[in-house]
DNA sequence: GTCTATAGTCTGATAGAC
DNA sequence: GTCTATCAGACTATAGAC
């Protein structure tokens, strides 16, 4: 049995080694997506045999889960600090910069989950369903209170955030496809000041 | 040698069976990626054995080539029909209407482009950076003079394309994610009156 | 044109030496 | 913990009967 599932703390060796394997993982995932991935590709990203990497991981989907669940939750963050707290219209202004610089600085985190929504999300439908949709039926609640106060123009709160979410995941995900049109010109340099026009001119009561 | 590859001309049942494998093809390419796909599946959906699907078709490769060649050709044609004729901002209004509603009547189709873009645009990569750089290059110009003319709000032609793209596209790619956030709302009615009111809003000087 | 049978390859996973 | 060797199953594709 690998040690992993045992009780003990793992060696600084264990955990250098369970990172080397997931970063391959996501490398690989993220473009080929589960089913097109091969262990053989992670093995050689990874640096490591294929019979190691299924010493640290009990299998090609454990690694896939491991690395969906570890994303889950830092992926909402930018969401989750949207709060009522300052000027409503600068609060949303800011998310769409978290989730652009999000975009920018984790693209294959943004393509992994691509694939996995694309292919009709088998693995994480439940949280779609569940923690998904509660927290942005809160948002959208806080949304829809601000709009009530007239602090910023009247608009449907969820296909607001569908908005910033598609445009901004729209860098990362269609990179390939947005530097060809763009040719030499900086994506997401441009983009930043261009989302910025667009959500203040839409906010704007 | 496949009688396809001969210069006689098709039987109606050949044609019917290139469409069924196609239609079939479109279905488990677009959910499962080039990689990921496999022929069995699309004997199965196609209701034909493995080999009278090669007896079709020169290979897997070759069914998906067929497929994203011909699915080209359509999918730009509602930025072709963009024009000079009559209001600017009804003119784009409508795009993004035709847009919606590729997504919503093909939406297999938006995801087998998806899935291409994601794993890097490996067989498509040549057409991006040649005739849709020049198309979208085209439309920009022209949206660029209607700017120009004072006859639309300044704002970044080519971002404003690609806003266009991602807002409409992310109803079909993100479906699943769309549905169980919204639960019993019908998406794609909600973003025909959302996007038009975005946009005219953005548009508008 | 369509089938069964199968060749040849790739892939996930395991055994066992070190 | 890491390796070589290898298995069983899945995969693309072909051969050949009908």
């Amino acid at each position: 049995m690998a040690m992993i599932e045992t009780l003990k703390k793992p060696s600084r060796i264990q955990r250098r080694n369970r990172k080397k394997i997931l970063d391959a993982a996501l490398e690989v995932f993220s473009q080929f997506g589960f089913r097109g991935a091969t262990l053989d590709q992670i093995a050689t990203e990874a640096g490591l045999s294929k019979p190691n990497i299924l010493y640290y991981f009990d299998g090609k989907e454990a690694i896939y889960h491991t690395l969906l669940q570890g994303l889950m939750e830092t992926w909402l963050d930018p969401l989750r600090a949207l709060v009522h707290d300052g000027d409503p219209k600068a609060e949303l202004l800011d998310y769409v910069d978290r989730k652009l610089a999000m975009s920018r600085d984790f693209p294959r985190e943004s393509r992994l989950f691509a694939n996995e929504i694309l292919q009709g999300a088998p693995l994480i439908k439940d949280a779609l369903d569940g923690e998904l949709k509660a927290l942005v039926d809160e948002k959208a609640a806080l949304i829809q209170q601000w709009i009530k106060e007239g602090q910023i123009a009247p608009i449907d709160p969820h296909h607001l955030i569908f908005s910033i979410w598609s445009l901004t995941q729209h860098y990362a995900d269609f990179d390939v496809q947005v530097r060809a049109v763009l040719g030499a010109r900086e994506p997401f340099a441009e983009a930043g000041s261009y989302l910025k026009t667009l959500f203040t001119k839409l906010l704007t009561p």
